[in-house]
DNA sequence: CATGGTGACGGCACCAAGTCACATCACCTA
DNA sequence: TAGGTGATGTGACTTGGTGCCGTCACCATG
């Protein structure tokens, strides 16, 4: 018999998702987090490198997602449609399960000034993800940093469609409707 | 003669400005910052809420005059005309001081991740703000946000033209620049 | 079976950010 | 001269976050 449970990142996320929807992000203490998964403080953070990062943990992989997508699309492709090839990609990486608890993850982010920064930044960081792979196919700074900024807009706002407990559609459809309003609405601009 | 000098917060500011210049923002502890300028710590939380926040307070200021810019924007101006129109209104609030400690600013942010997370935050906060102002002119909410992201982009690019050595531009000339520049890039897109 | 290495965890001490209650002193006004 | 006000100082406290060291299970190799 094992002396550790498996699966100690995953305890601790759900273990600080519920006691701040339970009590609020601030009144979280780390360790409080650590010992609901049965483990200490210091383990906590050789897991997160912070309090905030247990929230957002694993949003590299995403924009590893986005820049391989945009690799892979054909030359042919223009800014936009390798934006939209990146978006399937890593759309069709996320399960039911990240849907279901999307709408709680939401709702504690919105009530924290703290995490709404980090998740700020994050976005920013996908963003630069996706233009950072747009330059490298000859794409111009500034149309990429533009295509990715949509890119990253239509990602979050498919994500607020998606996670409804109407919704039908899949996350990539979502997301590719989104793309294609931003980008009507990005063309009426001029 | 006088218990305190005067002019506090500004003394902090600079303290911290040169603090962080020197020995890095991580290596420097707020009561270095105090100290140097002649108060407590507890005195440096009075006037700004956190660390990070020494070299970020006044946005608020920003966001207001890009606010009111927009609402005093012609209502036959379109969008990005409110946009330019706001732009005008900020850019021509920038002295020469805040030009000559644009280039330590901007070094020590790119210096620090937590500083970066910040900088993102308050320029989405500005980006809301202009989107807040075309949302009470009537302009739709995509519309909206694309517009007053392009504001924000334009502000922050003609930030770093307008503080450089060479630069002969106002502030203002260079702003209107990048925002016909982005307009032309964000059409092109479709 | 024995030995030693590795990896995940606990325990503990420590530093610095940030909060709070209370004291102090200059300045202003009656 | 007395009292009020506002900015500051003092010191104790909580908590996020780091670092060092010990412990135990597992695994490999002889």
């Amino acid at each position: 018999m094992a002396r550790w449970e498996p699966n100690a990142r995953e305890r601790l996320v759900l273990a600080a998702l519920d006691l701040f929807a339970e009590q609020g992000y601030d009144n979280t203490t780390v360790t409080q987090i650590a010992n609901r998964a049965g483990l200490t403080k210091t383990t906590f953070f050789r897991h997160f490198p912070d309090k905030r990062e247990v929230l957002f943990a694993g949003q590299e992989v995403h924009s590893r997602l986005l820049a391989d997508g945009v690799a892979a699309a054909p030359d042919s492709a223009t800014p936009l449609e390798a934006v939209a090839a990146a978006l399937d990609a890593l759309t069709a990486s996320f399960t039911a399960e990240q849907r279901e608890f999307g709408p709680r993850l939401l709702t504690v982010i919105a009530g924290n000034p703290e995490l709404q920064e980090r998740a700020t930044f994050k976005r920013a960081a996908l963003a630069a993800a996706l233009a950072s792979a747009l330059g490298k196919r000859g794409v111009p700074d500034l149309t990429a940093s533009l295509a990715a900024d949509l890119g990253a807009r239509a990602f979050d706002r498919a994500f607020d469609r998606w996670i409804e407990p109407s919704s039908q559609q899949t996350f990539t459809e979502l997301a590719r409707e989104e793309l294609q309003a931003l980008r009507t609405a990005a063309v009426a601009l001029g």
